[in-house]
DNA sequence: AAGTGGTCTAGACCACAAA
DNA sequence: TTGTGGTCTAGACCACTTG
């Protein structure tokens, strides 16, 4: 007995083969039963290792087909979206927020078309400022469905993104990056040069299919989303 | 019997209760054994649900401590990042490279310390454009280290990007988004304007523990990195 | 038709952290 | 100490897809 191989290992010598390109890319693997025999573990363990490689974009699996190298492994990056309060205080800032408008108004043709209104029909429209130790960190622009929040409960002192997050049954969405130059108002609120570079953050959420908000967040010039591959 | 249980059926099941509140926000929730027998099926269904649920940051689970609702439930976006002419082919486009140059220099300050470099030493330097249907579509700017590439590798045709994937045992790195004004330079190869805001990738590779390669991608004005939550 | 991955099961043992 | 999730196993059946 070699010890115990636990699914890590499989997962990790499966790594080495690959990398040391006695699995060249694009070539088939052993198939899973053929694997656990040789490391003297159970398919099961096999299977999730495997699984976790294809995953993460490094094997292509086909019933039948078998596994297979990927020819061009696709980076999958990962980023965590939290609230827009606790990324601030992770950073290690205080967090400080405002409400500069919220009221009706009628969406740009973009916006509608998001929430797929036929009529064009207002919107309760929200802008707030998010502030890292008293600067600006970002501004959200949001439009909210009429069935999402209430009219009663106020953006005052706790920010849309926060209410939404406790309050609403999330089911998907999308997510987008953008760069754009800062407006007259966006450069007024985050305390910029008009025409500055503002990394744009776009989100469209849903719940049971039907759109719940759309929100822009434009961050202060210099902002950086990081993550690791 | 109610029909088969599958591992996604429970997932869905456990997504269906945390939305109608049936388990509260914060809450603890029952143990894999009791799911199991409640729904009718082996502990080991229910845990690959319940995994997979913890995965995306709907549940915080621990041992003895039980599963619990996120409070925040942490969104995680997933990008994939492929090989930049596959990106432009996916999105309709007929994808064209050009070398703009390629030549030992002095690299940056902030590059540099990304090589934890202790004497300044020159490094390959490759710039590069990439075109979708004749148009600018990224600027590569990239650095590489000495042992990555070896200088008779030529780019001419063949992206330093593209090589490095099929190439280099890739092991881990960083990545990171931000908004810049084009340069002068910039401007010129992506045929915009200087101080246009550009959408930046920046990325660094390494390979067990020694970097690689370190990468800025400057896409064209009106690009959009989407994705799906 | 047949090969391969996808998944379920029942039982077992272990690792970790809370009580 | 003890409860809970993490994982392994051996065997089984099924689903997909390719030849």
């Amino acid at each position: 007995m070699q010890g115990m191989m636990g699914w890590q290992d499989v997962r990790d010598e499966a790594l080495r083969r690959i990398r040391a390109r006695a699995w060249p890319p694009g070539e088939r693997i052993p198939d899973e039963a053929d694997l656990a025999a040789e490391l003297g573990c159970a398919r099961a363990t096999v299977n999730r290792a495997l699984r976790d490689l294809a995953e993460t974009g490094l094997l292509e699996r086909r019933r039948k087909g078998g596994t297979c190298v990927a020819l061009n492994p696709v980076r999958k990056a990962t980023f965590e979206i939290p609230v827009i309060r606790l990324a601030i205080e992770t950073a290690g800032h205080r967090p400080g927020y405002r409400l500069l408008s919220d009221g009706l108004a009628l969406p740009p043709d973009a916006i509608a078309a998001d929430f797929a209104i036929g009529a064009p029909a207002p919107l309760r429209h929200v802008l707030a400022l998010h502030l890292a130790d008293d600067r600006p960190y970002c501004l959200e622009d949001r439009w909210l469905s009429p069935d999402s929040a209430p009219p009663s409960v106020s953006f005052a002192t706790l920010s849309a993104n926060e209410w939404l997050v406790q309050n609403i049954a999330f089911s998907g969405g999308t997510l987008a990056f953008r760069a754009a130059p800062a407006d007259a108002e966006q450069a007024r609120s985050l305390e910029c040069a008009p025409g500055d570079p503002l990394l744009v953050l776009e989100r469209m959420t849903q719940a049971s299919g039907a759109p719940i908000t759309r929100v822009n967040l434009y961050h202060a010039p210099g902002h950086r989303l990081e993550t690791t591959l």
